[in-house]
DNA sequence: CCAAAAGTGTTCACCGTACACCCATGA
DNA sequence: TCATGGGTGTACGGTGAACACTTTTGG
């Protein structure tokens, strides 16, 4: 019962008497590579869990609100920016740190590859990579039960939102797009389905153009149609 | 930058050198009666917002987890104790509370009415109140948002979980499982298609009662057939 | 001419929805 | 006998799923 702060040591100011804890979040980021559904991951330099792997996450300072304090340490240790973010679920039991109360307010978020491509190391990290979600390597903290539940919260938003869009460039093919589910599920899908029902919602608009591969005939290039975030599809 | 504490106070372990917010958990518990969705709120004794109405919760304890706090927390405040309890989200908005930072975790809890009839305030709270969720009072810090977010996740969750039957008593009619239905989604159904599909996914069982009320013809009982938490119909 | 992905419609089964009447009871 | 909720079946339309072939290109 002693092994948080009962009051706070910063003066000026009432505060309640009671415990405070230490208060973090983290982040479970994930994009699309080779077909593959990755997660980014930061490998610890200091105790506890030294050179185990984990989610980027930090500390809540104390005028920033939770979802700020996520970018934020996205950006900070890994260089990210600019991703779609959505809290997940907050982790609390006393003893998932083993130095003190630390609760997580955890977090997932989607990027295409090309804004996270360019992720380096923070000052904080020992190294960083993207791992394959079902090539998971040993985490630190439960960092394992959180990736579970974002997959499973990733998976059933694909169904009923257009969250999919939030790992597509600006212009992609639908092929491009049914790749995407079809990773994220682990399934595959229907082409003449999956063209039918996207095109009935108005989930892409045309561009006019076309992407030309080698020895193969050229796809026609969509946008998503709600550029921004849309959550809903019905 | 100075309204949380930096560090614990209390000695012995290590901690990590980063701010301590305060952490509560707060309950919206619903249940129905007389054919309305209603809520528990108390009413605040203490500044701030002293009388205005509030969600039941507190402070986490350092040895306790989340979900342990909330129960203890509704417990304590109003007597009740052995609902269903859910995550919904947690609200971290530095300015949510005016003395200092205070992050809340909310859930939301379901009851039958006979299992919190007998609420009674507790020594904190100057008052304890059912109102209808149409029919709100002024509430304190963010709690109107947090209802808001626990109706909507609620009335989601009808469509696809069996989430209702935390409402029921052990023993209830088709009419009255519909009522609850129709209550919370604030929408008439069809009488024979909700049968229909009640029926045909499992969800309840005769009991081969029947409930005689005057005037009427007698109801044949059911219970849930699922007994404990299940959460997917599919 | 061959490989590789792009692009395109129809059929069928099932499910959700709409809809109306008789029944059993206590007052 | 009347008011009140209990209890039951069918017909239709829309949606999701299954399914195969032609087109365009570069090598």
């Amino acid at each position: 019962m002693n092994d948080t702060s009962k009051g706070p040591s910063s003066a000026g100011r009432y505060c309640y008497p009671h415990p405070h804890p230490a208060v973090t979040t983290d982040i479970a980021l994930f994009t699309i590579r080779d077909g593959r559904l990755e997660i980014l991951l930061v490998r610890r330099a200091a105790p506890p869990h030294a050179g185990a792997w984990a989610l980027p996450g930090g500390f809540v300072e104390p005028d920033e609100c939770l979802e700020d304090c996520a970018l934020r340490e996205l950006a900070e240790e890994t260089g990210v920016k600019g991703v779609y973010l959505e809290q997940l679920y907050t982790f609390g039991d006393p003893r998932r740190d083993p130095r003190e109360r630390v609760i997580s307010v955890a977090y997932y978020a989607l990027a295409p590859l090309q804004r996270v491509a360019g992720a380096v190391a923070g000052s904080d990290a020992a190294a960083l990579a993207w791992f394959a979600v079902d090539a998971l390597p040993e985490l630190a903290f439960d960092h394992g039960a959180v990736i579970a539940r974002a997959l499973e919260r990733l998976r059933a938003k694909l169904d009923y939102s257009t969250i999919a869009f939030q790992v597509m460039p600006r212009k992609f093919t639908l092929g491009e797009l049914q790749e995407v589910y079809e990773t994220i599920l682990g399934e595959a899908l229907d082409k003449r389905n999956f063209r039918k029902r996207v095109q009935a919602f108005g989930l892409v608009h045309p561009l006019g153009e076309m992407r030309r591969a080698a020895g193969r005939r050229p796809a026609a290039l969509y946008r998503a149609a709600h550029p921004e975030r849309v959550d809903i599809i019905k």
